[in-house]
DNA sequence: GGAACTCGCCAC
DNA sequence: AAACGTGGCGAGTTCC
């Protein structure tokens, strides 16, 4: 397939997008490459110490036996060979070519206490292996200068290399707080990272103009999630602040709404729900399953509560999430769900399909192709139109502040203390008020998240500002 | 000895 | 009827 920009004013956002990204570049980030060291340092020992823990394993000394001492710990291949062909364990999961999986998840799932050390000693090679090392590799007098392309990504996203700044871990603790704490601003500066809030939901109501979406989104009180997690979980009342009620918020939010979004099914999001995020079995349900909850001021476990509810069993809970879903998009998102019918015919007749920003999308898609590249593309140009902006507002006050990055929703700022007021003024104004006065055809409140480390802070101290 | 592949895993 | 979108990158492996 094919993309290109179809008005000047598109071509203008990629001409003026690529220099100020290319002016980031220059900028670059700073990298303590003293605590890099050390990092590396550390977790070599760590790693020496965990595989000479794991050598000393029945388990291992097995898989030597089996492949007359040419074991290769890294060797997934490997591993699945000794796993599913030697021991002869039926595997729960099968890749793409369709051998038995040694994934994170499938490997836990054997339950093998042998294979946790393996998981932990995969877990800390990837940090050393993947981003201490690209720093270290990439630094140029202590900076590093991540490239950000416009010209790689199908949906109209961007990409970056050399090293990748927008897959620095996030979630995992240990794995985030190694990677972050070497990523620093300028002596004395401040780093700033300004997110864009549910840009892409807010992008897709600008296409659908479904009624109930905009009025998630133009009303900051109401929560489309508790309001699934309401519905999911079948709860009378729902108090966002009760800690459990949370758990089922965020599982709700990354397991069934963002998934259906992006063409998914109840199958798997049932799968998930249920599994990975409730710790519930795939069989029946009995007593004293899956996670705590707080119903009606009393602590019972998830799946004594689906069962006085009558969900007795994962197959039933399927059941109820193939019920949830023909509402969502039956009754409550149903004008959504029209557009995305709509937008696929106009794809059938033409070939192509054109953003709101002035882009076209051309070639061989698929349903969920068609119904998720406008979103993805359409957000990440909001982001583009802001860091145009913003970048010309700091040449032309020639603010001793500069933009360092970019992750899809996000900027990040190297900030002279003195101008941080002003920087986070012009962000807002640009992002929240300029940018939907420019593109009309935004139809709901656009919001940024602050967040800033201090003065000669470390990333991994930004709080919210 | 390098290209192309698979697998796994990090981000949004 | 079928069923999750986009990247980068490291390590191992296979092919030529």
């Amino acid at each position: 397939m094919t993309l290109h920009p179809k008005t000047k004013e598109a071509y203008q956002l990629f001409h003026n997008g690529i220099l100020a990204l290319s002016r980031a570049e220059r900028a670059g980030i700073r990298i303590d490459m003293e605590k890099v060291e050390r990092e590396q340092q550390i977790l070599t020992r760590k790693i020496a110490k965990l595989e000479d823990r794991f050598r000393q394993t029945k388990f291992y000394r097995h898989w030597e036996h089996s492949m007359n001492g040419k074991v290769n710990i890294n060797s997934n291949h490997q591993l699945s060979i000794f796993l599913y062909k030697i021991k002869k364990i039926k595997p729960e999961k099968i890749t793409e070519s369709g051998q038995g999986s040694t994934d994170d998840e499938a490997l836990r799932t054997l339950n093998l206490p042998e294979l946790d050390d393996l998981l932990e000693i995969r877990k800390l090679k990837k940090i050393r292996d993947t981003y201490l090392n690209s720093f270290t590799r990439e630094q140029v007098d202590g900076y590093v200068h991540p490239v950000f392309n416009l010209h790689l990504v199908k949906t109209y996203r961007s990409s970056s290399d050399s090293p990748n700044f927008q897959n620095i871990p996030a979630k995992d603790e240990e794995a985030m707080s190694i990677c972050r704490k070497v990523l620093f601003p300028r002596p004395g500066h401040i780093l700033l990272e300004a997110d864009f809030k549910s840009i892409e939901v807010a992008m897709s109501a600008c296409y659908n103009h479904d009624t109930q979406l905009i009025h998630y989104l133009k009303n900051p009180s109401s929560d489309m999630h508790a309001d699934m997690a309401k519905q999911i979980f079948l709860l009378d009342t729902f108090d966002k602040s009760e800690k459990s009620n949370k758990l089922l918020r965020i599982a709700t939010k990354n397991g069934f709404v963002f998934p259906e979004f992006y063409g998914d099914y109840f199958g798997n999001c049932a799968i998930n729900m249920a599994c990975r995020w409730c710790g519930l079995p795939q069989g029946t349900w009995t007593t004293g399953q899956g996670v705590e909850i707080v119903q009606g001021g009393k602590q019972v476990y998830l799946s004594d509560h689906f069962i006085s509810k009558g969900i007795k069993s994962f197959a039933a809970f399927t059941k109820h999430i193939e019920k949830v879903e023909n509402d969502f998009w039956g009754r409550r998102f149903a004008e959504y769900a029209e557009w995305k019918n709509r937008w696929w015919s106009v794809y059938q007749k033409h070939g192509y399909i054109d953003l709101l920003t002035g882009f076209r999308c051309q070639g061989v898609m698929s349903y969920n192709d068609i119904t998720n590249y406008p979103i993805q593309g359409t957000a990440f140009h909001c982001l583009l139109w802001s860091i145009i902006e913003i970048d010309q507002i700091m040449r032309q006050e020639q603010w001793d502040s500069k933009l360092i990055g970019q992750i899809h929703d996000s900027m990040i700022f190297d900030v002279h203390p003195d101008e941080f007021p002003h920087v986070c003024d012009i962000i807002r104004k640009v992002t929240c008020e300029w940018l939907p006065k420019t593109w009309s055809w935004i139809n709901v409140p656009l919001y940024v998240e602050l967040e800033a480390a201090p003065v000669d802070g470390s990333w991994m101290e930004k709080e919210k500002v």
